[in-house]
DNA sequence: TGACACCAAAAGATAGTATCTATGGTTAGA
DNA sequence: TCTAACCATAGATACTATCTTTTGGTGTCA
């Protein structure tokens, strides 16, 4: 092996290790997974990763557990390591979500993402209406004030970080830990509509008003009230989706 | 240490050792912090797992590798390995659900999981009415008038069955991989319905139209009608859960 | 003298390397 | 069809390197 113990030079690959080794061939082989380049069925050996990555086989064995966690991969004596099936990833890993996102096939990704975020967050705004403390029910109202003033003065940017702090604050104080789980993934969904210019260049008054009136739902503690509200909101991407 | 290396004798905890070392550990682990009898912010040293479980550090690395990458645990050195507060745990690992409905904090679990599918049925039929093959389409008929005989004939455990067929087939073919992994946890939460009895000894009729009324929706591509009419299914769990 | 702040060294844990044996599944050969 | 060789993982063991907490010592100030 050339690259041996110390941290020496010839990691041409190498940006500073400082996120750890193990992370890196992590991500690599995911990205390369999630990606296609290595479709399922491929094989892949310990010794072939420690040859590529210049790791020892402890590290190429942490990483493949993890990958095998994750049922991205299976390992079978004799033969080596084998990309699982896409059918049977675990797809509600962040970590997948993520390299998943940045490959190719983001699209796929993206529009499983807002389907889910149109089912989940209505039911999310009932339970809030029906759980959520004081302060995040004040902190709701205050969210949607906000949300009227930036969209009115046509502040894309702050209003798409107000945005995203008012639906993850629905997504934590629903009181459901799975949905409270997907807030990274709502947040990204947002943030990728605008920034793919889905967003109206002035978000509508429709919709402004729908956020003021989940935000007086939830305060109220009216569920059907916060519900119906949510898919006031959501109408507008059903509609982009052709889900009408 | 006296368990060592050859699979001798004094293994009180085992049972057989077929389903591999790395396994009962990582399960063992992993039950414990899902139960809440290691508690977030306990430390475990990878010496006294080895200690512990009678295992090479190898597989200690392993299992905490695979636990690191749930978020159920973070290593840090001279600390050790702590258990992840709950917030952050990766609450749609099938393994953990797993481990979950199997504690005493399964109420929580199975909640969670029952809000879930409230949010997502109705929007999986939806994709189902537009997306599923004529094969599924026929299938869910099937299926649903299936429902009805056996619910007539008050066969519930049959009927169980096939109505985890039925749903399962419209999470597969809603064309939503994200919803499509959530089949063994909805299968899950079905089951648990009846087990414990929350299941009317006869299925109502509404329920059983409501499922021919999905069925028949599907098969005419009425992604709105397909919508609807789940929503008239789970309004009997809604109701049961305070949901209105 | 006692209390506090600061700094340096020791120690304890993971991170990673290297190498070995055991096991079981594949494949090729009789 | 059976059998034996081989190959890759499963697991064990013993290192070194590194990071970070703890601890102990020192000096200053009240």
């Amino acid at each position: 092996m050339s690259t041996a113990t110390p941290p020496d030079a010839d990691d041409a690959h190498d940006g500073g290790a400082s996120p750890a080794m193990h992370e890196r061939v992590l991500e690599a082989v995911g990205v390369a997974i999630a990606a296609g380049s290595l479709p399922p069925g491929s094989r892949l050996t310990l010794e072939g990763l420690q040859r590529e990555y210049g790791i020892s086989r402890t590290v190429a064995r942490d990483t493949m557990k993890v990958l095998e966690s994750m049922n991205l991969v299976y390992s079978r004596r004799r033969v080596g390591i084998v990309v699982q099936e896409r059918r049977l990833w675990n797809v509600f890993d962040p970590k997948l979500v993520r390299w998943r996102l940045g490959s190719v096939r983001r699209d796929i990704q993206y529009s499983s993402l807002t389907e889910l975020r149109i089912a989940v967050e209505p039911i999310a705004a009932a339970g809030a209406a029906r759980r959520a403390s004081a302060a995040e029910r004040a902190k709701l109202v205050a969210l949607a004030a906000e949300l009227r003033r930036l969209g009115e003065a046509g502040e894309l940017e702050a209003f798409l970080a107000v945005d995203i702090e008012f639906h993850c604050l629905l997504l934590q104080s629903c009181g459901n830990e799975m949905f409270t789980a997907l807030e990274g993934m709502v947040a990204e969904v947002l943030t990728s509509r605008t920034q793919q210019g889905l967003m109206p260049f002035k978000p509508r008054n429709e919709a402004l008003q729908a956020h003021e009136d989940v935000a007086a739902a939830v305060a109220r503690g009216d569920a059907v009230g916060a519900e119906t509200a949510v898919h006031h909101i959501l109408d507008e991407v059903r509609n982009a989706m052709g889900l009408h």
